[in-house]
This record gives C-alpha cells, structure tokens and sequence, in this order.
DNA sequence: TTGATTCATCGTAATATTGCAATGAAGCAA
DNA sequence: TTGCTTCATTGCAATATTACGATGAATCAA
C-alpha cells in the first residue's frame, strides 16, 4: 500500500528510518557532500552544481530542511543554505548507535 | 517520475543513497536490530517479532539479502537468517565516511 | 502417500517518490 | 513603475514502494 506502518515500531526505529529515507536519494547525498565541501553557505548555485532542474533541487532541499539537516537564510533574492552542525552531530549519534550494533554482537554463525 | 537519475552521480554517491534507503523502513531496522540482539541465527519467528505479515517481512528479508547485508541458510522447513559481518562492517566504513564529513567542516555560517 | 509447516513468489491495490514545466512571490535595478 | 533574477509552489505524469491474500515449492512426520 505504500504507506509504512509505523505505529509497530519504536519511536528509534522510526527515526533512524525517517534520516535514512532522505539520505535515500544520491541528490541529497550530493547536496550535502557540497554543502560540506564548500564549507561556507551556498547561494544559489547548487541547481548547476548537481545537475537536476531548479524545482527538483528545490524539492530535495526542502526535505533536508524539513529534517533539520541544513538551514536556508534569505539574502537578496538569492537563499543561502548551509549544514545544520548541532543537527547533524545529533543525527549522527542516532546513526552511530544504529551502524556499531555490530561492536556488541559476536560474529555471523550461518 | 519516481525514478532517480543515478547516472549524474558518482557511484560513491550512489552508494550511499542505496544502503541508506535499505534502512529508510522501520521494519528493515527493527529486522536487523533483532538480528543483532539475538546475536545468532533467528530461524522463522521474525513474523511474530516485527508484526508484520510474512509475505511483507519476506520481501523486506530479500532486499537486506540483496544488498548482502544479512544471509540465510535453508534448515529442513525453515529458513535461518543472521547479519553477514563482514559486509556489514564494509557498508559501515561507506556510511561513516559520510557521516562524519562534518569532522573536517568548520560550522554553520547561516 | 497425505497432511502440516515454513518460506518464497505472484498479483494487485494503495500510497509515496521523483522530476519538471508552468506559475507565483519577493527582492533589486533602473 | 517595469523588467530581471532567484527560489518556492503547484500540478501532473511516470515510476517505486509497501502490504497482503493467494498460491507454489520444499521439507518433515506419520
């Protein structure tokens, strides 16, 4: 049905669902990457950067935003947008915990 | 149109995007948590564990398996599934490495 | 053999995602 | 004001995902 049930799971699980499901799409991956690498706010030039149209990029930033993973100040009629470094780091410790489960557990028996 | 333009992105980039939308469904986490936390082989009762129904947990099995994430061995009737270790540790360098971008990044300027 | 069990696959319905043209909104320059 | 630039939003088509009933394949027990 295309709609997750996620009233079964636990509120980590849905999150960690939730940050991976945006990371889901190689244009945000190549958003973000940018976004660090420049290491300063973009102005504008991200929809020639990545190389989709202008409302598809649009689109893509909108749901990062909406995560709270970059933040957009309006300057002129550009936007600016850079990481969210306090949303990412607590991001990244839910993701952490996620991906070192192996740390705990001993090896693969089959 | 539903289908993303992967052929503009590095396969790095790719990469990412595919392990992160394995992850991007609760039931994909809570199956690989209960893996983990069982720290064995788990044959057959994943359907009562995650509440889903089989067909569903079966199909979500396929995918974790296609990206090699996990393994399962044919035991008479059932079928026994556990992380595969070594994979799993290669998809965690990949993800790490993305995840910690903001090592080398000074801080938001928005 | 028959019946029961377990899991995969098929088929299908409901919903979500992706991408972009068209359009709108807001700011700046002249 | 007009025109230009930049980005967001709307609307839509194409495709993907999610979920599950029905069915199939394989194994084991009797």
């Amino acid at each position: 049905m295309g709609i997750s049930k996620t009233e079964i799971f636990t509120d980590q699980q849905n999150e960690i669902a939730l940050f991976s499901k945006v990371f889901g799409h190689p244009a945000r991956v190549a958003i973000l990457q940018h976004l660090f690498r420049i290491d300063t706010c973009v102005c504008g030039d991200l929809v020639e950067e990545i190389g989709l149209a202008q409302p598809t990029i649009s689109q893509h930033l909108k749901e990062l935003k909406h995560l709270g993973l970059i933040k957009g100040s309006i300057e002129g009629t550009r936007v600016c947008y850079c990481i969210d470094t306090e949303n990412w780091i607590k991001m990244k410790h839910i993701m952490l915990a996620f991906l070192n489960q192996d740390l705990k557990a001993k090896a693969d028996c089959c």
